[in-house]
DNA sequence: GTAATCACG
DNA sequence: ACGTACGTGATTACT
């Protein structure tokens, strides 16, 4: 592989960058200070990912455009002047761009009397001269006369999504002559953008033609009088600003810099100077999106004075400390905690495990609620430890949760917050070599914890979500650790029992479908099943290659083998995730316990995993059967099953204000109906066909409808899909005044919020692309109903909580699922503990639409409903 | 490590 | 003109 060096048309990319940031009547992105920094935002974006993609010894190089531009004709001064000045927003934001390249550590280099382009001009031959590949990223065209087979222009046209890399071929392919001819072109084209005209009559086609025939412009001066008639005559007329044209797009190999090639070897970046840029512009995103492959070891890391202490007795209680646990592993659930990192009164408190079990004063401090507790995901630190017979309440700061309320989006691991927060803690290498825990990142955590409280809080309270942090997903933290520490039975026999008959028939399809394909193949590999169906057996391939349900339901009458790969693909499903993939979860106790991860969703919800919960099989009549495994030994207690109906529709009808949605629930009516009812104009009942259209529809609502996604999911035109979206508006023209407020806010702040000041950023509502730009209006109008709906539900589960508590009942919070609540409920408590449930979480917050609770008991988790 | 598939709300 | 429904997690195949 030849090396390689980047040469960046500085301008250009501020350009593009700055003007793909500034919408039209709305304020562009500003410090609080005032200090415009939008075109900074992108170009740092753009520049950050192609240091990205560097490899090692390859040179990257920006050239920019000194202050004054040099005058290499008099003439010029006059077309210059009616040249439109930069806004003075992007100029400012020039010397700011060459600090970021400062800090990322880019070489630069500048000066007057310099022209940008004859900088790079100069740097491409010399590499080029060296043997080295070159790249130049520009949007200006005049670039083009340097290619050659070592050269490549890549011209931008939006952003660094739009780019065509153009060389020898594709010149000759789009342009129809050679790269040098570039400027000839120029000559007789003229340049817009420096206001210069071109030859009059002279087109795209007629320059192309005149170049082909003469070569040059010089030769086309020359042969004026034999191209004779009109064009010969303008061609004469005008040859003085064609040559100006023509001058000012050469540019120069050779100018005298006092650099070389390798100076522009990329060596990586320093952590301070990019997080000092970083504060100084307020660029809270970019410290986490920078390559930490060219992170140079950060000089300022102090090693803190750790004491490893086996009992807390001779340390001072304060009525808050700091909190971290030293896992062997990243499952806090599985893996052995080697020891507790306390922060107390400025003390790095270590303490082992045993000690810490061994350790009334420390046992007391962790279990007393009244000493507040900071820490990094509070939950995990919870769960471990009650492992160890050790109590932990009081939690009052998460850095998890805390960083998850301001952007949903980052990464949910300890690394990556701290990064987001300009603080990377490094990992001693002899630890796990030793298996001896390690207290200096431990004790890092418990520091970081406590020391950015202030400013996070700050932070909250800017985007008003320090309520919905103190009062809601902090309280919350403990129920989901409750549930997590609880469990939820499951049968292994059971499992067995349905596996068994399962992988029986399994066999049974597995032979019967390769009898009908004639060869053996694997069933579970959708390329092969393709080649057989699309290929082999000439089945219809409407969707370039995919054998997902919906294509193979399409398919089931054209050939035997469908249905029963349908079939096959079900059970293989059910017993690798469900029997096969269930059964390593059920620990001692004859329970799983699933962790819910409450900093993870883009929209508020929780997720589960380890094992996933929130999705074991209802739809399907033979899947739900698992649900049977699911089952207390214990004859005394029930399962409750209790969930919203409708919740989604519901909270759209309340934000959105929509009286025809808030009468059908107030009626009691069924939704699908009346919909179908009222937006497909029906005189009587809707069939069952008009019905299942209609409820497709409110689901189309909810997730940010479309007229191609309703067409692509009714089986129908999108012209059709679209009169159908129509009537739904006019039928509730509120929702549709609402959904047009969501865009208009996206658009303006870039976030959609949900009704407790949860926000969702869309970056993406900016972006270049237009299906990326789609995708975010979507997601912008999903956000804040499936986002409030989990606020709701999380609020239900704290009051019914609280609710449980305060009755004193022995019935315990299980499983949640989105919009479903599970309990473990003692046979004596059910009446009671029904009617508090329900009645907590039909009245968790107060709407203008009702909510309405159904569900009920059973012996197993199948029976509950 | 990613894509395809399919389970759930 | 562009071409998809929103949000997840687990599995297998395959690079």
């Amino acid at each position: 592989m030849n090396k390689k060096l980047i040469i960046i048309d500085g301008n250009s990319l501020l350009f593009r960058a700055y003007f793909a940031t500034a919408y039209p009547g709305v304020e562009i992105m500003k410090t609080s200070t005032g200090i415009p920094t939008n075109a900074i935002f992108a170009f740092s974006n753009m520049i950050n990912k192609i240091v990205s993609s560097l490899k090692e010894n390859e040179g990257i190089f920006v050239a920019f455009d000194a202050g004054k531009p040099t005058f290499r004709h008099e003439a010029l001064e006059t077309y210059k002047a009616n040249r439109k000045p930069a806004p003075a927003e992007l100029v400012a934001q020039f010397p700011i761009a060459r600090e970021f390249l400062d800090a990322i550590g880019i070489y630069q280099f500048e000066e007057e009397g310099f022209e940008g382009d004859d900088i790079a001009g100069t740097i491409a031959k010399k590499a080029e001269a060296k043997g080295w590949d070159v790249n130049i990223y520009t949007s200006d065209r005049d670039f083009l006369q340097l290619i050659t087979d070592k050269i490549s222009i890549n011209v931008i046209r939006k952003g660094l999504s739009d780019v065509v890399v153009t060389n020898e071929q594709v010149m000759m392919d789009s342009y129809g002559f050679r790269p040098k001819q570039i400027i000839d072109y120029k000559g007789l084209r003229g340049d817009s953008s420096d206001n210069l005209p071109g030859i009059p009559g002279v087109g795209e086609k007629t320059a192309v033609k005149l170049i082909n025939d003469y070569g040059d412009f010089d030769n086309i001066i020359a042969h004026a009088s034999d191209i004779g008639g009109k064009l010969g005559q303008n061609i004469l007329d005008n040859q003085e600003i064609g040559r100006i044209s023509r001058d000012l797009a050469i540019i120069k190999t050779d100018v005298d810099i006092p650099f070389d090639v390798e100076d522009t070897i990329y060596r990586g970046y320093d952590f301070d100077k990019i997080n000092a840029f970083c504060q100084k512009y307020e660029f809270k995103q970019l410290l986490s999106k920078i390559s930490p492959k060219w992170k140079r070891t950060s000089e300022s890391y102090q090693e803190l004075n750790v004491e490893v202490l086996t009992s807390l007795k001779d340390i001072s209680i304060r009525d808050e400390i700091s909190v971290a646990i030293d896992l062997n592993g990243d499952s806090y659930t599985l893996d052995d905690v080697f020891g507790v990192a306390f922060l107390i009164d400025g003390h790095h408190i270590y303490m082992k495990i045993d000690d810490v079990k061994n350790d009334k004063k420390a046992l007391d401090i962790l279990k007393d609620s009244n000493i507040k507790k900071y820490c990094f995901d509070y939950k995990a630190i919870k769960v471990a430890l009650h492992r160890y017979g050790i109590e932990i309440n009081g939690c009052f700061f998460d850095l998890l949760i805390a960083a998850y309320l301001l952007d949903s989006s980052l990464n949910n691991d300890v690394d990556s917050i701290l990064h987001f927060f300009g603080i990377d803690v490094p990992q001693n290498d002899d630890v796990s070599l030793f298996n001896e825990g390690d207290p200096q990142r431990t004790n890092q955590i418990a520091l970081y914890s406590r020391t950015l409280y202030q400013r996070i809080k700050r932070e909250l309270e800017k985007v008003y979500a320090f309520d919905l942090f103190s009062n809601l997903e902090i309280p919350l933290i403990d129920v989901l650790a409750d549930m997590e520490i609880e469990g939820f039975p499951l049968d292994i026999h059971v499992l067995d029992e349905f596996g068994n008959e399962w992988k029986a028939r399994l066999k049974e399809l597995e032979s019967e479908i390769h009898d009908l394909a004639g060869e053996k193949f694997n069933i579970s590999s959708p390329k092969q099943v393709g080649d057989i169906l699309f290929t082999k057996l000439g089945l219809p391939d409407y969707k370039k290659g995919s054998t997902s349900v919906e294509v193979l339901k399409d398919l089931r009458n054209t050939h035997p083998i469908v249905n029963k790969i349908l079939e096959y693909r079900k059970y293989f499903k059910l017993i690798t995730t469900y029997v096969d993939g269930l059964k390593p979860h059920v620990l001692k106790d004859g329970k799983v316990h699933a962790k819910f991860n409450q900093a993870l969703t883009t929209t508020g919800r929780l997720s589960s995993s380890d094992p996933n919960l929130q999705n074991i099989s209802i739809r399907d009549e033979e899947g739900k059967l698992l649900r049977k495994a699911f089952h207390y030994d214990d004859d005394s207690v029930s399962i409750l099953s209790l969930d919203y109906s409708q919740i989604e529709l519901r909270i759209l009808a309340s934000l959105s204000d929509c009286k025809g949605l808030q009468e059908v629930f107030e009626s009691g009516e069924d939704i699908h109906a009346a919909t179908a009812k009222r937006v497909f104009h029906l005189d009587g009942e809707p069939t069952d066909l008009e019905r299942r259209r209609a409820k497709a529809v409110n689901f189309g609502i909810v997730y940010g409808i479309s007229d191609w996604g309703l067409a692509e999911q009714l089986d129908i035109g999108p012209k059709e899909a679209g009169r159908i979206i129509t009537d739904f508006y006019q039928t509730f023209p509120e929702v549709r005044t609402f959904f047009e407020k969501i865009i208009n806010d996206v658009t303006n702040d870039g976030y959609v919020s949900t009704i407790l000041g949860r926000r969702r950023y869309l970056r993406e509502i900016h972006d270049s692309n237009y299906q990326k730009r789609e995708f975010a209006k979507r997601a912008a109008m999903n956000a804040p109903i499936q986002g409030s709906a989990a606020d709701l539900i999380k609020i239900a589960m704290i009051k019914v909580n609280d609710a449980l508590k305060l009755n004193k009942l022995k019935t315990k919070m299980v499983l949640q699922i989105h919009d479903e609540l599970i309990f473990k409920v003692p046979n004596e408590e059910k009446d009671l503990a029904f009617k508090i449930i329900k009645h907590e979480m039909e009245n968790a917050i107060n709407l203008k639409v009702k909510f309405v609770v159904d569900g009920g008991f059973g012996k197993s988790w199948y029976d509950a409903k």
